[in-house]
DNA sequence: AATAACCACAACCGCCTCACT
DNA sequence: GAGTGAGGCGGTTGTGGTTAT
């Protein structure tokens, strides 16, 4: 059994890559307009090297539209929120983050935000408190440790009710949950991060514009089904895990103006506590959508994930200030 | 100054998926 | 539907540079 190697490894070269080298593989690429085939590529270019050798040295290093230097805090944020959605997806992960390669997302994940996770006490598997798993593990260091467990906290229960709803939603197919990884659910967070809303929910930070949207149901209707350049996402395609996905994200909100929503809209609480009830009819998962659009919106990315940004690129985590942290669960219910 | 320890990142390896026959 | 090859992906290792002793 066993594959045959993607090439005779006799005679070719390993290890560091020379100018030379470099030179002769982007000079192939330019010239013919492409690489054609990796697997002819070094004969052609007259190489002594794997055609997967090359290939990895060109989408890693060579290609022209790779942004080098040192990733910014919004870039470390992006990859961070990103893994706790997609987990260790990283070339997901990197299509997101434009210039940037899946290695050295992943370099900067093992040696930079794992540690940074771990250090906090979260399992940087699962973006779990360690403490929520077994009594013997060690406590939350800081407030933004606390922070972030209740943030996990409502992004899990926000993935079992999708879970939950996958079986309400029967004759349509629902992702699984992103620590159960697959191409669909990568996809899927893909298509709802690409979208204007997953744009709103990067960019949240006038509060009074969606606190107008809150109370504007063809503001929310629109949003929700213009999804720029996904491909053709509907409301109806994305409101059921729309309402888990946004409701973990949103669980860290912790402002008047949340409250202000819950309280604009009937039965908001509800919806969002209870929605995933095997007596939940197809309306009030219409409700949700616009609920946990709103809730997408009223995510305070700027503000909640500061705890993650440090004076310098690398250095100790610094703890947030304790107004963060007066946050409250009332919209999150036992499941 | 020497060297051990640590760190960051480039590169490799093996498995998986997908397209093609 | 099965077999095969190519490309892609994620985990791991190797290497060179930096810092500490």
């Amino acid at each position: 059994m066993g594959r045959t190697p993607c090439c005779d490894k006799k005679g070719l070269k390993k290890g560091p890559w020379t100018a030379e080298e470099d030179e002769l593989l982007v000079n192939y690429i330019k010239k013919n307009n492409g690489h054609g085939s990796w697997r002819s590529l070094p004969k052609l270019a007259g190489l002594l090297r794997c055609g997967k050798s090359c290939r990895l040295r060109w989408t890693n290093y060579l290609r022209p539209d790779i942004k080098r230097g040192p990733f910014t805090q919004e870039e470390e944020k992006l990859i961070i929120q990103l893994h706790g959605m997609l987990g260790n997806r990283w070339a997901a992960i990197a299509s997101q983050l434009p210039g940037r390669t899946d290695n050295e997302i992943k370099n900067l994940w093992n040696t930079h935000l794992k540690k940074r996770l771990i250090g906090m006490g979260l399992d940087p598997l699962t973006h779990e408190p360690y403490n929520s798993h077994s009594p013997t593990t060690k406590p939350p260091a800081s407030p933004a440790t606390r922070h972030m467990a209740q943030w996990e906290s409502a992004r899990l229960e926000a993935e079992a009710r999708l879970s939950r709803e996958s079986s309400i939603f029967g004759a349509q197919p629902l992702p699984p949950l992103p620590h159960q990884p697959t191409k669909i659910d990568s996809d899927y967070f893909l298509r709802l991060w690409n979208s204007e809303v997953g744009d709103s929910f990067r960019n949240v930070t006038g509060r009074g514009d969606h606190k107008a949207a809150c109370h504007s149901p063809t503001s929310q209707a629109s949003s929700s089904t213009k999804c720029g350049s996904v491909s053709a996402v509907t409301t109806d395609q994305v409101s059921p895990q729309l309402i888990g996905f946004s409701a973990g994200m949103a669980s860290g909100n912790q402002n008047e103006e949340m409250m202000e929503c819950k309280s604009c809209k009937s039965n908001t609480e509800e919806v969002i506590c209870g929605g995933s009830d095997s007596s939940s009819s197809i309306d009030d998962m219409d409700d949700c959508s616009d609920t946990a659009f709103q809730l997408l919106l009223d995510f305070p990315i700027n503000n909640d994930m500061s705890f993650l940004e440090e004076g310098n690129s690398h250095d100790e985590y610094a703890p947030a200030p304790a107004s963060m942290f007066n946050m409250e669960n009332s919209f999150l219910c036992p499941l």
